[in-house]
DNA sequence: AGATATTCCTGGAGGC
DNA sequence: TGCCTCCAGGAATATC
């Protein structure tokens, strides 16, 4: 499911075709994905030029020259399409550019969003207010003083996009992993040596996956307009009883937190 | 504050 | 082969 490296890579893919480019035309193939669309949508968007692209936490910006935004969710299954051969049952909304190529979001399972709103106000926007700092913009001791007094689950924690954004259940356990903590352990009980080590683990594991052009489990593809899926081995995540990737002689086990699966090595994760 | 449950949705996997 | 059930999860929301 896309995480932030892979709504990065589409990001850098979409501005390859959209940079610049006037829309022509807009299809909403369907009046709603997760929430509605706003109903001038079309009129906003056709004619406008797109001024720049971005990505904050997991979603993603388009910028016009009218000055709205139009910010896209992948949610679990979303990914964007570029010149698809043809319009498959699941592309919920087209945007054809001046110079004719067709970008399509396709999203089964709909819990992506698309929003437009007005870029000047974007901070403000409900949705980006609630977010904590960008995963890279934050320090050991940042991550400390937001996880002060938790007793929740550190897995939890950094799931809770309030106290970093950006991060998913993959991400999370790989680089718990990375940093030797055990996913159950106290948020506010890990110390700063810790956190030392767990932000460093946090910016190298996303920044290896971004690197790679953004990991894919079934649901992502870069946005190329090929199948050409990309598929990375994890250390933890699915990897249920399989052997440590460590010295440690263990066993990835899953636990469930929150109602999802958490992967760790319980020899080396303490 | 935290733990847990529910809702949205569909495709893929596994059982029979 | 086909039919059934279950499961995956990001975010919002509700309940205890």
């Amino acid at each position: 499911m896309p995480e932030l490296p892979e709504v990065e890579t589409t990001v850098r893919g979409l501005e390859r075709v959209l940079k610049g480019r006037r829309i022509a035309r807009i299809e909403a193939r369907r009046a709603d994905l997760r929430r509605a669309l706003p109903h001038d949508l079309g009129q906003r968007l056709t004619g406008a030029t797109v001024t720049a692209l971005g990505r904050r936490a997991k979603y993603g910006r388009i910028d016009t020259d009218r000055g709205d935004s139009l910010i896209f969710h992948l949610g679990m299954s979303g990914r964007w399409r570029i010149d698809p051969a043809e319009i498959e049952k699941h592309d919920h909304f087209l945007i054809e550019t001046d110079d004719g190529h067709v970008l399509a979001l396709n999203d089964p399972r709909r819990f992506g969003s698309l929003d437009l709103v007005v870029t000047a106000g974007i901070d403000n926007w409900p949705a980006f207010a609630a977010l904590g700092p960008e995963p890279f913009d934050i320090g050991p001791a940042e991550l400390q003083r937001r996880l002060k007094g938790r007793k929740a689950a550190i897995k939890l924690l950094l799931l809770d996009q309030r106290i970093i954004a950006g991060l998913g259940n993959i991400y999370v356990c790989e680089a718990l992993f990375r940093a030797r903590i055990n996913p159950r352990r106290a948020g506010g009980s890990v110390s700063l040596r810790r956190l030392g080590r767990l932000v460093p683990s946090i910016h190298a594991v996303l920044a290896e996956a971004i690197a790679a052009g953004g990991s894919s489990l079934r649901d992502f593809a870069s946005p190329d307009g090929e199948l050409g899926y990309f598929s990375k081995s994890f250390d933890v995540y699915d990897r249920e009883g399989q052997p440590c990737r460590g010295k440690c002689g263990g066993t990835v086990r899953r636990i469930v937190q929150g109602g999802r699966s958490t992967f760790y090595c319980p020899k080396c994760q303490r």
